[in-house]
RNA sequence: GCUGGAAUCGUCUAGUGGCAAUGACAAGAGACUGUAAAUCUCUCGCCUUCGGGCUUCGUAGGUUCGAGUCCUACUUCCAGCA
């Protein structure tokens, strides 16, 4: 069983210790979306160096290019990428269900290659194989999104995930057996907007042998709040749970926080970054604007990452108008420092019991227009 | 000096009688949440009550219901010949 200490509770938040075979996760923590077994645009280095104690890796990618075998063979997805730290892989169900060409069948899905086209079939079985190959400290149970946002639809997909989730213990236990690295399992709560389904999921993964939790299916801070009372009110506190795919907003990480979430992971610091939406205490910027062309401060006078101890607007308003890809990786750093800060300071205001106010005065500032 | 050719939005460019005018780039702005994303969308002559109105394709005339497109002259540039 995967070891999680609490070290301090205040309501449903808590801070405490992921104790991962790769290493320690102090939570609540950001994890660093690498989907393909890289942070888009950094280096490992650069990730460790701004802060990060873990990344996620994703099933359907890996198992397309490079084949999960291949990092098999390499010692598991934190060697072969050099990480060496703490990493998640998320199962492949999200991005399987967001590809035009799915079939859907209790044994699992059949989807086409978004790269050649091939024809590949995955099941909650071959994605726990999977994962195992691919070796991260903690997988997650094979889901299914819902393909709309009504009761029904939403009913029918949490069904199939409960149902799969139980063959992805299954199948988590049998290879437990084959491995010589402890590997750990997450069930993924569903439901969507539903409380009632919420409940009724949270429910049925709680009793499930599982060494955490990860909640699916949110896609905005609407809503969350309440969801997340329902949901972390009914999983065991003492297994971690993991938000996933939320973090864009700093509002999803101060409510996943304080609603009992310990971990999150998103791929919109990054992709934001890329896209030149840099993130301040007073909201997002977008550096490619005009306005910075003669604008010599950082883009945070108070930030310690690399790119406002070094540069300016002015500088990297140029780099991403000549389109260099020095802007993306500057910015990137940036971004993604400034979600795995605001998470290490919200742990540190949990411990030191100031989070209401560091809350208050945060999203006050941030969202003030 | 002669003979050809060319002049269209910031730049390059499409256009051969119905055209406020094609495409690309540049420029301006917006979107992005378990990454098919170094991507995508919008604006880009002026004004607008969003119906439309006005002024445009080197300059000045002309032909025509109608001209960026045809004709004449001029200006500038390019090529070849002197």
């Amino acid at each position: 069983m995967l070891k999680f200490d609490i070290k301090k509770k205040q309501n449903l938040a808590r801070v405490g210790v992921i104790h991962t075979p790769h290493g320690d996760i102090e939570t609540p923590a950001f994890v660093g979306a690498a989907t393909r077994a890289t942070v888009k645009a950094l280096t490992m280095q650069q990730m460790r160096d701004l802060g990060s104690q873990a990344i996620l890796a994703n099933t359907y990618h890996l198992t397309l290019r490079p084949g999960t075998e291949l990092i098999k063979e390499a010692g598991g997805l934190a060697e072969f990428s050099s990480w060496h730290g703490p990493t998640f892989t998320d199962s492949g169900g999200f991005q399987i269900f967001s590809l035009p060409d799915v079939k859907i069948s209790e044994n699992g899905v059949k989807f086409k290659s978004h790269i050649d086209g091939a024809n590949f079939e995955m099941t909650p079985e071959s994605s726990m194989q999977a994962q195992w190959a691919i070796g991260a400290d903690i997988h997650m149970a094979f889901d299914h999104l819902a393909k709309s946002e009504n009761h029904q639809d939403m009913k029918e997909a949490m069904d199939r995930t409960h149902a799969w989730l139980d063959r992805c213990v299954k199948e988590h236990q049998h290879l437990i057996k084959q491995y010589s690295h402890p590997q750990y399992l997450y069930a993924v709560v569903q439901g969507g907007t539903f409380l009632d389904l919420r409940s009724e999921s949270a429910k049925y993964c709680a009793g499930k042998n599982v060494d955490g939790f990860g909640i699916g299916g949110v896609f905005t801070a609407e809503g969350m709040d309440e969801m997340l009372q329902v949901v972390n009110s009914i999983l065991p506190e003492n297994k971690p749970r993991h938000l996933l795919g939320m973090g864009q907003e700093p509002i999803d990480l101060f409510i996943g926080a304080e609603r009992g979430c310990d971990t999150f992971d998103c791929v919109g610091p990054t992709r934001m970054a890329r896209n030149g939406s840099l993130y301040t205490l007073d909201g997002r910027i977008n550096i490619k604007n005009a306005k910075y062309t003669h604008d010599f401060t950082p883009i945070m006078l108070d930030c310690d990452c690399e790119c406002c101890k070094n540069y300016n607007k002015a500088y990297l308003h140029h780099l991403f108008k000549t389109d260099e890809i020095t802007a993306k990786i500057l910015a990137s750093i940036h971004n993604e420092h400034f979600i795995v800060e605001t998470v290490n300071r919200i742990r540190a205001s949990l411990l030191d019991g100031t989070f209401t106010n560091y809350r208050d005065s945060f999203l006050t500032r941030y969202y003030k227009k």
